[in-house]
DNA sequence: AGGGGGCTTCAGGTTCCTCTCAGCGTCACT
DNA sequence: AGTGACGCTGAGAGGAACCTGAAGCCCCCT
């Protein structure tokens, strides 16, 4: 899941992305409105957090630019509330909710995953994956495997979502990376070997499939006995 | 899938080109207008990346050709955002989308998958070619043969496919170092015979029948029994 | 300040692809 | 039937891709 920041009060943009990188999301930030939009017009986000005061380009604009380029994805405004902008005037131009500031770090996570939750929907895609005897809940933060649950860390769980969203096809070690790390990550493309290793560990191994020169592949339900 | 870039800034080119084979397509590099308007009208091509300033020809004028030509190949335009030169141009001589110097590596492959999805769409191109008892699924990567799964290398399912997509046709020994090794390319060619003879092994004999002097067909459904 | 957990890098080891080569078979044409 | 061109295929070297344990770093919690 990639969440795009547009933010340009750089301390609670870096706070933010902090605790939703914590959070298992890859999180991206910009600090104007024109990056912003330009970036969220790319279409690889699965949410943006848009303040409304912004430099460039004001968050209504963003937001309403979006609406009119066709682009669906789901938008909580983050709103000051001197009055001076009004939260209606949001939901006007396309926003699917607002939060006003100050706001606790928890109530937008919450709003965040409702977001998320909603729009899945939406597009018919349930929460829950099954697969087999494995159970991936998205929203819950939590995977079963046959009765057990299995601990993941946040980055963990994520690789392994972008696995049992597509489960079946084969999944590029570089589309793994792109959805689980953010745009500015440079590193080793082996962290995402080291991670499938690890799951391996904390599933099963047969559960994913190495197909090599390609990338990674969830197995379809194993033969029933 | 074959990519052409036209761009003359050498290390730009060769670090996308590096990234898109990575992602598993066959790109082809080329520094001027001139010779991509030339590589580009061949045909052979799923999308063009083409940069406005160019020796030899401007990106405009390789579009504008192009389409004048009609050749219908997507093609993603690159302007540096000086402002000389207008995104609306590049749309206007036909561009299918353009990309603002300077951009991310993700952005772009984003912009490539999506073109490249849209015109796949537009032709009903399916992920799953079926064949007489032979099934290949393109987005798994697996194959079948009747009820049981053939395990095929990267390389082996590369060159499956070619014959697949065009199943029936003769598909010259040229066209399969083309697509499933890149242009630049200068090894042996028997390296195709190879790769057929160990196709023959692991599906059936008789399914790629050679053409003496022309290529290589995938014969259509075997006789029913 | 200390400890722990998660993230990342690194390096050694392993697997198994890829490509080349060479000899032989097969085909088409005379 | 002979001949040359074309195609087939087994063997092996070399290397790419991948796996995984270990260790360092950073942040957070105690």
């Amino acid at each position: 899941m990639r969440l795009l920041i547009v933010e340009d009060e750089k301390r609670l943009a870096l706070s933010l992305a902090k605790g939703l990188t914590a959070e298992g999301y890859a999180v991206d930030v910009v600090h104007d409105g024109r990056e912003g939009l330009y970036r969220a017009s790319e279409g690889s986000y699965d949410l943006v957090i848009l303040d409304i005061m912004l430099p460039g380009m004001n968050g209504y604009r963003v937001c309403a630019a979006l609406r009119a380029a066709g682009h669906d994805v789901p938008i909580l405004m983050l709103t000051a509330k001197d009055g001076e902008y009004d939260e209606a005037e949001g939901l006007d131009t396309g926003a699917d909710d607002y939060l006003t500031k100050p706001f606790s770090y928890v109530v937008l996570v919450a709003r965040v995953k409702a977001l998320l939750r909603r729009g899945g929907q939406g597009t018919g895609a349930s929460p829950v994956h099954v697969h087999g005897d494995l159970k991936v809940d998205t929203a819950a933060r939590r995977v079963f495997l046959g009765d057990d649950e299995v601990t993941l860390t946040a980055k963990e769980f994520a690789v392994l979502e972008q696995l049992v969203v597509r489960a079946g096809e084969v999944v590029s070690k570089a589309e793994i990376l792109e959805h689980v790390w953010d745009f500015a990550y440079e590193g080793d493309p082996n962290i995402v070997e080291v991670y499938v290793s690890t799951l391996r560990r904390k599933l099963r191994a047969g559960l994913i499939r190495t197909v090599r020169g390609a990338g990674y592949r969830l197995e379809r339900v194993e033969a029933a006995r």
